[in-house]
DNA sequence: AGATCGCCCTGCTTGC
DNA sequence: TGCAAGCAGGGCGATC
């Protein structure tokens, strides 16, 4: 499952594969693919036709490539299973191939968009004047981004009435963090996953951006995680990280702290894991 | 208006 | 063996 440090690996791969090249040819396989785009699939393909793409960026999940000479960007993001892969043009397709890009030009490489649940996509926009497509307005800096501003952050998570875990997801307080990460954060700053924000001093919002960055930056440096061949890179190449997970999909196993079972907990149709002795349940309010 | 909930989607796993 | 339910879950729109 694609957060933060997957997708920053993605975007490394598409400025080093597909920056600077013109686009010569779109292939939409499956209409649910192009996202919030109401003139249909041509258009978008039409839209795309010899633009020439910009530098990759990211901001939290989501990917974009800005086209040279145009205010507009195309934008990705990978929901569940989505993959982008730069695939020599006569490979097979994948079963799930939902996109083809082909270039302008003599590398025999294209980009492809492959999805099997379909809960990611492409989309065209128009830029803001921050240069970031208009629909990201409202997705807050990630924790890894040089201005995102942990007294800013603090300032916001205790204006929230809501629980550490729903507020580390908030895309519009912080983004980029996932399910895993933010199970992987917590355990790692000794919180329970439902302790109300309010009751979070600075130093400790502080600290568990700290376990945000350094459980981001550990998996960044691996390639980012995998559970499956559902997740890959922009070349095909899965990451390793899962092997390093303190706390995600670890139920019944020992803490690697103190060894007491983990637990898995139903919560906002996913799941919470946790050590019940290092993350203590808050006390319940009154 | 901020918080919460339901839904989108496919394939693998589990249980009767 | 076969079918149904459960699970994976990010983001958005509707609702309260």
């Amino acid at each position: 499952m694609p957060e933060l440090p997957e997708v920053e690996v993605v975007r490394r791969g598409l400025q080093s594969w597909v920056s600077g090249r013109t686009i010569a040819d779109v292939q939409v396989l499956h209409p649910r693919a192009i996202r919030r785009h109401l003139p249909g699939a041509q258009d978008f393909a039409a839209r795309l036709t010899g633009r020439t793409v910009g530098d990759a960026c990211r901001r939290g999940k989501y990917l974009w490539l800005p086209l040279a000479d145009t205010d507009t960007s195309i934008l990705g993001h990978l929901g569940m299973s989505g993959q982008l892969l730069v695939q020599p043009q006569d490979a097979d397709d994948e079963k799930h191939l939902r996109i083809r890009i082909r270039f302008a030009d003599p590398l025999g490489t294209e980009l492809r968009f492959v999805d099997q649940r379909t809960f990611g996509g492409l989309s065209l926009h128009e830029n803001a004047p921050d240069g970031l497509p208009d629909v990201l307005s409202h997705i807050a800096r990630d924790p890894l981004d040089p201005l995102f501003d942990d007294a800013t952050f603090h300032t916001a998570l205790r204006a929230r009435r809501t629980t550490v875990k729903r507020a580390l997801l908030d895309q519009s307080l912080i983004s980029g963090v996932g399910n895993i990460y933010a199970d992987e954060a917590l355990w790692r700053a000794r919180l329970h996953y439902e302790r109300p924000t309010t009751t979070l001093t600075r130093p400790r919002s502080v600290e568990l951006l700290r376990h945000v960055r350094e459980v981001m930056t550990a998996a960044l440096a691996v390639g980012g995680t995998t559970f499956d061949s559902l997740y890959v890179n922009v070349n095909g190449e899965s990451g390793y990280f899962d092997r390093s997970l303190d706390a995600y999909g670890r139920e019944d196993e020992p803490c690697r702290r103190c060894g007491t079972a983990m637990r898995r907990r139903p919560w906002m149709n996913r799941s919470s894991y946790f050590c019940p002795r290092c993350q203590r349940a808050p006390r319940p309010v009154a």
